[in-house]
DNA sequence: TTCACAAGCGGGGGCCTCCCCGTTTGTCTC
DNA sequence: GAGACAAACGGGGAGGCCCCCGCTTGTGAA
C-alpha cells in the first residue's frame, strides 16, 4: 500500500513555487491583483492556489519570507547603538515603513493576530523574534518590564498598523508608540 | 428654478429609516448578512443603501447611535469610583464587550481611524467625547498625561480591538490595556 | 393643477473570494 | 514497464461588494 507522504508531489511543489513568484512579481508592481488573477498569470487554476495558500495572508507571508530577513540586522544596528526603549521605537518605526512598501502585509499581520496565529507563518514570526530581542535587551538593562510576552507586542504594533499605517498618519502613529513604549517600561 | 436642497426628499427619508431598522433587525441575529440582502429586506434596491451608505461603516454607525449612549454613564460612574487610570482601562474593557455583543463595530472604527475620519459619525464620536472626559480627570488628577489626543487613544483602542477583540482573547487584550495605559501616565 | 427637473430609484453586471467535485497525474509496488 | 491509488488539478459557480446608467417620482413654481 501507499505510505502517507510527507514531502509535496514534484508538480504540486512546482506550482507552489510559481504562485509564488508570480505573487511576488504582481505584488511588487503596486498595483492590485485579484487572488485568481494570480492563479491565471501564474498558469494554474484558482483552486490550485487556494489549496496551497488557504488564506491570503499564507500567500503573504511566504512571499515576503526573504525580505523580512534585513530587518532583523536592523534590529542589532539598533540595539547597539541606542538604549533599548528608543531602540524598540525606532525598530517599530523602521518596520512601519517597511510594511507600508508591501502590500498586504499588514492585514496580514492583523489577520494573524486576530486568529491567535500571530508567531506562525515566516514574516510575523520573524518578527516577534525581533521584539522577543529586543525585549530580552531592555529588560536586561532595566530600561523595559522582563514580563511582557513578544506576541503582545506584535500585536500591539499591527493593531497600531492598521489604524495608522498610512505614510500621511507618520505623526499619529510615532505619538501612539510613545505610549506603547512607555507603557512596556517599568513602573 | 428650483433651489437647492438641505433636506432629503421624503421617499428618500422613507428609505433611509427603512434600512436603518432593517440593518438594526439583521446584525442584531448575530448571524452575517449582506449588505445586498439588507436591502432586499428594507424593500428597497442596492443602490439605495449604498447611496444612503458609501460604506458598510457608515450604515454600522447609524445603526449603533443610540446603543453607545449608556457607555457614557458608565464612564462616569467609573471616574466616581476609582482613580482615573484605573477608570480608563476598566472603561476599555467595558467598551470591547459591548462592541463584541454589536456585529461591525469593531471593522468599522478600524476603517474610520485607518481613513483618519475617528471621531466622525455617532459611534466613534461618543467614544472620542468619553475617552476626552476621562483623559481629562486623568491629567486634573496628576495620573494621566495632558497632552494626549483622545482620537489617538481612539485609534489605539480600535487597533487593539481589530487584533484581540474575540471573547476568547480577553486576557491578551488585558495585558495589552495594561500596557496602554501605564504609557498613558505621565513619565 | 400642472409642469419641469433634479433627486432618487433599482437591477443588471463586473469583479472578487472561495468552495465543490469530477478528472488528471505523479509515485510507489510489483 | 504496468497498474492502482492517493494527491493534485482546474473550471464552473455561488454569493458578496459596489458601480453604472436609464427610468421614476416628489417638489416648488407658475
Amino acid at each position: 500500500m501507499t505510505p502517507p507522504r510527507s514531502t509535496l508531489r514534484a508538480d504540486a511543489q512546482r506550482n507552489r513555487e510559481q504562485l509564488i513568484v508570480t505573487a511576488a512579481e504582481a505584488f511588487a508592481s503596486g498595483r492590485p491583483i485579484s487572488l485568481d488573477a494570480i492563479a491565471k498569470r501564474a498558469g494554474v487554476g484558482n483552486a490550485t492556489l487556494y489549496r496551497h495558500f488557504p488564506t491570503r495572508e499564507d500567500l503573504v507571508e511566504e512571499v515576503y519570507r526573504d525580505q523580512i530577513r534585513p530587518l532583523r540586522e536592523d534590529a542589532r544596528t539598533l540595539l547597539a547603538t541606542e538604549p533599548p526603549a528608543q531602540a524598540l521605537h525606532a525598530w517599530m518605526l523602521r518596520f512601519a515603513d517597511w510594511a507600508g512598501e508591501r502590500r498586504g502585509i499588514c492585514e496580514a499581520l492583523v489577520a494573524m493576530s486576530a486568529s491567535g496565529r500571530f508567531g506562525t507563518g515566516p514574516v510575523c514570526d520573524e518578527v516577534q523574534q525581533v521584539l522577543a530581542m529586543v525585549l530580552e535587551a531592555g529588560a536586561t538593562a532595566g530600561e523595559l518590564r522582563s514580563d511582557i510576552d513578544p506576541t503582545d507586542v506584535g500585536g500591539i504594533l499591527a493593531g497600531l498598523l492598521s489604524v495608522a499605517g498610512a505614510p500621511e498618519q507618520r505623526p499619529q502613529l510615532n505619538r501612539m508608540m510613545d505610549v506603547v513604549v512607555d507603557g512596556l517600561r517599568p513602573r
